[in-house]
DNA sequence: AATTTAATTGTTATAATATAACACTATGTA
DNA sequence: TACATAGTGTTATATTATAACAATTAAATT
């Protein structure tokens, strides 16, 4: 069971945003959209963003410098996540699959090195642009 | 066996410092180190780096906002690539497992998406930093 | 409850990363 | 040559992210 976390007002706000978007909102849309709730600097959006993340209630896509809530109750607290990505529509998805997450935690590179997390990011075309 | 590109003038400046670098290198430190060869401007430098990456020459360290040149053969022109990072010391290394891409090229989520790219990030400590 | 410690906030300024737009040049191909 | 495609040089600007510092709030300890 995952810990509760008490979030303050910023986080509570921010995250509140990100948990009813359909997709990953960047940084600077979420500032735009929180701005009538008294939060105007960038640096209290990035500073509730990176608590979020810290605590595994959203996720960043790196590859889209976007955030996405958690919609996975298995995934171990940001340590281990798997996106699908939409190339043409930006359609996000958090992949949840025991196999998968086996598989990677379980990886061994041939340097022996020893990995406590891991980031992955498959691209493609979700079902809807398949059929465009 | 892949195809030769012929580099143009800019790409090979920019290659050949990326490939001569022990670590990933930021565009910006690139444009740094290019400048005494003419190469005065970002865009001159986000240009060859674009065109590098998509013909597979190097890789983009997504987390990082870093480039690395391709040490792996195998690898499928910028399609399916895994990276180790050492949390410590920002060592990367490009991971080159069979067992790896095939598990990864034949995965399928529930919905289906067709992924015709993949990236992986497993971070970590290097054995060097280990030890410390 | 009072103290003290850590976390969060508000604010201004600035750093770091990346692209738009436009004119021009080189290269390959019919 | 004529045309198409890709690359270049340049200026300006957009986007993403952090530094530094003072003030406030929440939580833990006495
Ligand atoms: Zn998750
Ligand atoms: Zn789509
Ligand atoms: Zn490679
Ligand atoms: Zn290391």
């Amino acid at each position: 069971m995952r810990k509760e976390h008490n979030l303050t007002k910023n986080q509570k706000i921010i995250f509140d945003l990100i948990d009813k978007s359909p997709q990953p909102l960047k940084a600077y849309s979420i500032l735009y959209n929180v701005q009538k709730k008294g939060i105007k600097a960038p640096l209290q959006v990035y500073r509730a963003l990176d608590k979020l993340v810290e605590i595994g209630k959203i996720h960043k896509i790196e590859s889209r410098n976007a955030f996405i809530a958690c919609h996975n109750s298995s995934c171990q607290v940001a340590k281990a996540t798997a996106f699908s990505i939409c190339e043409i529509c930006e359609k996000v998805t958090e992949i949840s699959s025991a196999g998968l997450s086996k598989y990677l935690a379980n990886f061994k590179d041939k340097d022996g090195m020893k990995y406590s997390k891991y980031n992955l990011e498959f691209f493609g075309l979700c079902k809807k642009c398949t059929l465009k």
